[in-house]
DNA sequence: TCTTTTATACGAATATATTCGTACATTCGA
DNA sequence: TCGAATGTACGAATATATTCGTATAAAAGA
């Protein structure tokens, strides 16, 4: 399944993701126009990365043209499943709850938000 | 104030902290084996990787006697709400709610973990 | 006392991530 | 058609993180 992918992006690389799942497929030229809305980088520097990226299977792309189609490979659903698991136990003991409590009290969430969130407790709560 | 620690831990620095946080005080050695019940590791490793954090303020240690203590200068709560806020600007968009929903489903909660962030929850709405 | 154990300091090797320059091919517009 | 713009490939420099060997000093024990 593509949504399998192990390996774990770094920081660059989960920047681009987020881009890809985002926008879905998109040439380098574009990825990098958004990520240079916020730092600087060069657009060779882009295209490494993205390149690396497909080496790691986190991406794939179509050559077909002389521009390049990258798409994210790596599953949104699944990098986050991975990455919040590692801090929870990094950084929070394996308490999922103290991770919540902390991610609630400083991000300030909306008021939807949080009953979004109290009726998926409910839910849980029921099975 | 000693919580103002700015510097980003790396993954290994944070293992340590991990420690440090739990157990207080602690010598090298002391860190060290605890850290090699779950992993490899030479003590010289240990031991650089910890004079590396007290250069970056990460630690303090005293020096008095011939075995340094160490202990944690970062502060959990500000280590653990930098690391969540990166989290949730990398990887979910910034929605903190989207990060929560997916701790919980992943990582089971149990029940009394599930009514203490309701609690929570209902303190922070009625503000 | 003298040998072994236990420390620290420090330099260096290795691994990994990031950044960019340069070469070269293709496309586009004057 | 030819020069400028745009694209990929790739090697290498740089930065950062991790690991460990060796030198050396202090402490502990026979």
């Amino acid at each position: 399944m593509a949504s399998d992918i192990i390996a774990k992006p770094t920081e660059s690389e989960l920047e681009i993701l987020q881009i890809l799942w985002e926008k879905g497929a998109c040439t380098v030229r574009d990825v990098h126009e958004i990520l240079t809305l916020n730092k600087e980088a060069g657009y060779t520097t882009t295209l490494k990365l993205m390149q690396i990226m497909h080496e790691k299977g986190l991406v794939k792309r179509d050559t077909s043209a002389k521009t390049h189609i990258y798409s994210a490979l790596a599953s949104q659903q699944k990098t986050q499943q991975h990455l919040v698991n590692k801090l929870i136990d990094n950084a929070f003991n394996g308490s999922a709850a103290r991770l919540v409590m902390q991610a609630l009290g400083n991000h300030q969430s909306s008021r939807d938000e949080i009953e979004a969130i109290k009726k998926y407790l409910d839910e849980l709560d029921q099975k």
